[in-house]
DNA sequence: CCCGAATCTGACGAAACGTCAAAAACCGGC
DNA sequence: GCCGGTTTTTGACGTTTCGTCAGATTCGGG
């Protein structure tokens, strides 16, 4: 996919007016419709374009690529996880602790099944490295990661949590997890593994890694 | 993205002779080796014919679509996992569990490293639904999530893990766990986390998991 | 060296890309 | 209601890729 060389003319330099903020808002909005119904392969500008009602000339008009249009839209929905934050940065202690748990993973499954087909070409641009997708990614999974760090060292100094684990990577995989889980629900549904029992296990292993409890 | 409505007609019905197995195969090498290099919305049949020498048309001679042919890339690295059931199927018992845990994710890892780039289309295209690709990687992981899940339901019969963890959500957060970050393993380098350490930090969070001891 | 089968590709119509100049819509002032 | 300027949209275009097919090329056995 060939990326502009600069921004259009006509838009960028000056700031959009009134009209062109609501069509490129409906273009974005359309895109993230695309993208969830069809798969990445099969996205068509035209597509987008025809069910706005508007031409293909208006997209590039906006957008200097779909990828643009898509990474925008990830940065967006970083702001729909401050929920989560609040509750990593609850005190854990007690019988409370394994209730923050999972109250966790079921925010971020949440998360995960209103904005998946975005994250989705998000986290794969990321790993094909394209270094904007990877730091709208790291933007926003980096504060999760490293509450959860936090948590484990306060474990760790506690003595309840081995010190052969590196903090950081423990809260990344925590998080990877967890992604990945929200990911593919449906391949534990289509096995029996309902929504609810899938938050629980989940939530008990993000418990156990960060208090070192059962 | 077209599908073709069948298979092409002068192959398919017999079987290929040995310089159309070479060509065959030096396309999917390719298509392999440009996954690798570019990204997925770059793809460009073209660029795969010229890197074999041969045009476009042969591509589609073997191939009713590019997804196809990922697809068969897909299906074939499978193979290269055997090694894990090995190690999962080694008894955990006593000190040596923790270094079957270490062995198990230093493969995994390993597996990631060689075929990264085609996984991760792979999972890109099984989470956009594509049952297809579904069942490849269902093929792919299952094997292991059913090993670690009955490790852990070992551990439940033991008293050594709760019975509030569904054993087979637990099997497949691991592998979720350790696949997410052998994707994201260079983030992790650049915050200073080395391969090693991730590895130790995810050999620690399985054994726990699986055997319920520290 | 000839023949039939296997393999490859040039050439093509269709579709999508991304650009640009010009058309259309809009708005405030008269 | 009309005008002039500004913002927004798009028709039209050259380019690239797609995916197909009929015919050309290559090959191996007789």
């Amino acid at each position: 996919m060939k990326r502009a060389k600069a921004a259009p003319l006509s838009v960028g330099k000056r700031p959009l007016g009134p009209r062109a903020v609501i069509t490129r808002d409906k273009l974005l909005q359309a895109t993230a419709a695309m993208l969830e119904t069809g798969g990445l392969l099969d996205f068509k500008v035209v597509d987008v374009a025809r069910a706005v009602g508007t031409s293909p000339a208006t997209f590039y008009q906006y957008f200097a690529s779909v990828e643009d249009a898509i990474l925008e839209l990830s940065a967006k929905i970083a702001d729909d996880l401050t929920a989560l934050l609040d509750v990593i940065n609850k005190p854990w202690k007690g019988s409370k602790s394994l209730d923050n748990a999972r109250q966790f993973v079921d925010e971020y499954f949440r998360h995960y099944d209103e904005h998946g087909a975005i994250l989705r070409v998000r986290n794969l641009s990321a790993q094909e490295g394209d270094i904007r997708f990877r730091k709208v990614r790291n933007d926003a999974m980096l504060p999760f990661t490293k509450a959860l760090a936090a948590k484990i060292e306060e474990s760790q100094g506690a003595g309840r949590v081995v010190r052969e684990i590196n903090a950081f990577a423990g809260g990344g995989g925590l998080m990877a997890m967890m992604e990945r889980l929200a990911a593919f629900r449906y391949e534990f549904e289509a096995r029996g593994v309902d929504r609810d029992s899938l938050v629980e296990t989940t939530a008990r292993m993000v418990h156990q890694t960060v208090t070192g409890r059962r």
